[in-house]
DNA sequence: TATCAAATAATTATCGAAAATATAAGCATT
DNA sequence: AATGCTTATATTTTCGATAATTATTTGATA
């Protein structure tokens, strides 16, 4: 008799298994800070936290560690990762690198229905505030997710899933530095302006200055979150 | 009581964990093809095979799921990842172009140091044969070993460990496809020329003619596994 | 006091069986 | 004959306990 703990995943479908709940959840709390950089993951400990078993919170480590969230050293048991401003860097860096070659790719073979969708996202990222209360800053998971979905717009039609894949693992990782920083600082603009102008270059399919704004929007980020008072290891 | 079966890893170490095991041997059987494109993994059946219990075949399968060879579907189990042409020709055009980043970064920013560990892959490279028996073309494992290191030797001063990650991923993938290919059909050139080729543009720092010869060389290799008689899915 | 070895404790990895779920087969109904 | 329902079977998922491994403490010796 178990309790069956249904868990909305980033896709927004409802997910079944007990492992899959378990995994959307200690990814959630990662990301969130619950679960800090570095920590120590026992199993016994995540069953209790969880109210599951010893497999599923197993399986649930395993497919983290593929995504990077955790880290798994043999017999030694998982951890979460650390965040290093390094690896921020490298992350920023190699996001501008792939989105680049995607966005360029995506203007030069996207088609109608391409464009419809990226109309699509962008009016939805529009119309959805990014917190839900503008005097504490508390975020809104509905911005998190139409935010997600505008930028893969961008580069959808770039006829390689695999390169989409790599962009959001990179767009996932720099999102858990993005949440850490927002949790503790609060933000210093509003990037609606900056995403109008993204999404306006690239429906004019001007690619240099679609690719150029794009990599100066995540500059920006980057700037904001390396200068918030996150507890990095370096 | 249990048997400590080593196995051998990609990376060269030994891998201590029955699950690391399992997943290496399992790994290695879906890149021989020992285990068939589309076949369904179940765990009884594995758990014989493989001589071990029900939790590491599930995690063997779980990391392999993440590396792409194996696809989960929830509460319908675990199947070998199909192959297809189209699939394979998305793979060689995303290793191109993310290559194309790699090296001409590599390029730019690389030290001595860097130039000498590429000036040792090739020499390694070049004194191995690519067949144990040049009769019946059998694999050389050593061949496959450090033709891998040779590529990624070439793109590891990128400045990204993120992308030389992807890099590596989109050669395990192809690699699959290069070992179906010569099970079932024999090979009609060699390409140690064309590896001497890249290899010299790219101490020569010349990024433009590297990277044409880079993927002029993945080019081919495509041309050839698509000829070859693999049972494709289209 | 420092160093090494043995014993103990803490934690991870593994197993086999039980529960939950999906698939297939058989039967009745329209 | 075709469709929908029910039962039976196969498979996946989960649990609790045990074995194996690593880390820590303790104590003896130099």
């Amino acid at each position: 008799m178990v309790a069956i703990v249904s868990t909305v995943n980033k896709a927004g479908s409802v997910s079944s298994t007990l492992a899959t709940s378990v995994y959307d959840r200690i990814r959630h709390d990662i990301l969130t800070g619950a679960l800090h950089p570095n920590k120590k993951l026992r199993t016994e400990e995540l069953r209790e936290l969880y109210e599951a078993g010893n497999s599923p919170i197993r399986e649930a480590l395993n497919r983290l560690s593929s995504d990077g969230f955790v880290v798994r050293e043999e017999q030694k048991g998982f951890h979460v990762a650390a965040i290093s401003k390094a690896e921020l860097r490298e992350l920023v860096k190699t996001r501008c690198w792939l989105e680049e070659t995607a966005l360029r790719q995506s203007i030069a073979n996207g088609t109608t229905q391409w464009e419809e969708q990226l109309v699509l996202a962008h009016h939805r990222l529009s119309r959805v505030t990014r917190f839900t209360n503008e005097e504490n800053y508390e975020r809104n998971p509905e911005w998190d997710s139409v935010h997600r979905a505008f930028h893969i717009a961008l580069i959808s039609a770039c006829g390689s899933r695999p390169l989409i894949g790599f962009c959001e693992q990179l767009n996932d990782q720099a999102d858990r530095y993005r949440q850490l920083a927002v949790a503790t600082s609060f933000p210093t603009r509003d990037p609606k302006s900056e995403h109008v102008a993204i999404y306006e270059a690239t429906l004019n399919r001007d690619a240099n200055t679609a690719i150029e704004l794009l990599c100066e929007h995540y500059q920006k980020t980057l700037q904001i979150i390396e200068n918030s008072p996150i507890a990095f290891d370096d």
